[in-house]
This record gives C-alpha cells, sequence and structure tokens, in this order.
DNA sequence: TATGCTGTAACAATTATAGTTACATAGAAA
DNA sequence: TTTCTATGTAACTATAATTGTTACAGCATA
C-alpha cells in the first residue's frame, strides 16, 4: 500500500495554493491535515528537493514553485517515493535459475509488472494541482 | 510497495500450468520459487480460497481451475491482496473539517486516487496467465 | 538580541511481510 | 488397517516501513 505521505503531500501543496496569503507553518499545515509539524516538514523537505516548493531555514512558510497547472500528481507521488522504492511491485529474489519458470520469472514479470505500474503512472500524469484545488473549491460551493 | 506474495502467486501458477504432468507439491514448488513451503502453501490457501486452483488437504499439488487463458493478473493480485488492504493509496485519517482543504481532500483524493488505481487493474486485467506462460517459455528458446 | 521557524536526528509504537517450526488432519499406498 | 506423505494453519521471530513524538542546531527577521 501506498504510503499516505502522498495524500498529505497533495494536501500541503493544495493549502499552499488555495492559503497563498496566509503564513502557512508547519504549524498551522499540521492543524489542516491532523498530524504532528514534524510529519510536515519532513514531507515539505522532499517537496523541496523534487523542486515543487520553495521553502528555507528561518522562514515562515513555503510556496509553490511552479503554477498549479504544471505541478502534476506523478510529479508529487515521485518526489515522496523517491528513495524508498520506486518499483510498486516487488519480485521475489533468486528463484531456481535450473526451472524453466525460475529461469525466466523475473524478467517476464518485470516486463508485466512495469505495463501496470505505467498506466497507474500515466494516469497519475493526467492530474494536475490545478484541477485538484478546483475539485476541492467546487466540491466546497455545492455542499 | 506491493508484497511479493503477488509475484509468487504468478510463479506458482506458472509452474502449474508448465509442469503439469509433475507432482507439483509445495516443497518442490518452494525449489523453483527458492523460499519455504509453508509460503507456498499460504499463497495456494489464497489462491484455492479465490477458485483459481484446486488443492486438499492430503492430496499432494494442485490444479488450475480454469484454462490459463481465463485467469488475469488482475484476478491473482485481487486472491492473494484480499483481506489486506483492497486500495492501493492511502489517505490520511481525520483532515481538520474546519478548513476547506481538510473539509473536502479525502473525497477528492479518493475519486482521483480510484483513476489511477483502476488504470493499474485494468492493465492487470489484459494480462493472462497464458500469456506470462508463453513468455516464459519464448524467453527460454530464445536465449 | 530575542523570538519563531525550518531542517533533521533520534527514538517509540504500530503494522505488514517473510521465514520458520510444529502439528492436526486428510488421503494414498502398502 | 496401518503407515506415510502432504496440506492447512497456528504461532513465533526478524525485518522493514510508516507515523508520531521530543529535542535541538541554525537561520532570519522584527
Amino acid at each position: 500500500m501506498i504510503s499516505s505521505r502522498f495524500a498529505v503531500a497533495v494536501h500541503i501543496l493544495s493549502l499552499l495554493d488555495i492559503n497563498k496569503e496566509g503564513r502557512n507553518t508547519s504549524e498551522y499545515i499540521a492543524g489542516s491535515v491532523n498530524t504532528n509539524p514534524v510529519v510536515i516538514r519532513r514531507t515539505m523537505s522532499l517537496l523541496n528537493k523534487a523542486g515543487l516548493i520553495h521553502s528555507s531555514p528561518g522562514v515562515a512558510g513555503a510556496t509553490l514553485a511552479r503554477p498549479t497547472n504544471e505541478i502534476t500528481l506523478l510529479d508529487v507521488y515521485r518526489a515522496v517515493q523517491a528513495g524508498v522504492q520506486d518499483e510498486l511491485f516487488s519480485i521475489h529474489d533468486n528463484p531456481n535459475p535450473q526451472c524453466v519458470v525460475g529461469k525466466n520469472i523475473q524478467s517476464t514479470l518485470e516486463q508485466n509488472f512495469a505495463k501496470a505500474q505505467n498506466a497507474m503512472e500515466q494516469e497519475l500524469a493526467g492530474i494536475t494541482l490545478k484541477q485538484v484545488t478546483s475539485d476541492l473549491l467546487h466540491e466546497e460551493t455545492s455542499s
């Protein structure tokens, strides 16, 4: 299961956009996400490293580094997954090379799993932060 | 990250097809996968419950319950994921309902994540066990 | 200079996974 | 019928990722 870090990251970015007049400190954002400020700072650190936001020590808050229509959910996904595991599916190690199946299963699975992962990522690539925040505000007015 | 149980399950099913003349005990399969027989039996238990294979106590081995072109990777995925978490993406709990973002983020994310998960699953649905075993044998002859 | 915030280390608690031993029970084979 | 073998499952361990938490160094600004 994909960590809620991803969901939290989208939450943070949405807030930075919608509340762009505010200060958006990690404590304030934590109040909206309902978690500890350090969780927010950790996630923002990843978003910063990925070039999606600007933030720096000592300076309260953060700002989006790009227009909302140039930030896709795939960008966010990769930012927060970076370094963990970039393969969505895991494949067992060291199957028996003396067995036809064992010898070839890894490469076969890699290819098929890559297709599935790619389909998922392309769907994320088609959704921008702009659409997300627009959805958020729209649900608000329609409720 | 999706558990290697899925990869192991595909390995097992491939072996049942390719080695359909053999006895295919959990011990034999474990030798091909390179793991403990109990890991195989646990996974086979899930495949059995999902109706993908036939196996029973006391009787050595297992057999496919359906033709290989009627078993898709999505069937296998669902069989081994059953009960764990059927949502691919997790969403943080209890965001602040007094914040526009906090109030609506969950439903917005749910919708978008469902699209991505669906794209992935449809890709898996398009791949049959028949294709997988055909790939396996094909790689064998071409290497 | 005093304050407030970020960035990050360090640790705990929780959860899923993967491997392992053990054994009850069902069927096969002698 | 008795013996043997294999499945199904419980129980336990080890490992890893995640999430929350406390603590604090260092920067920026009022």
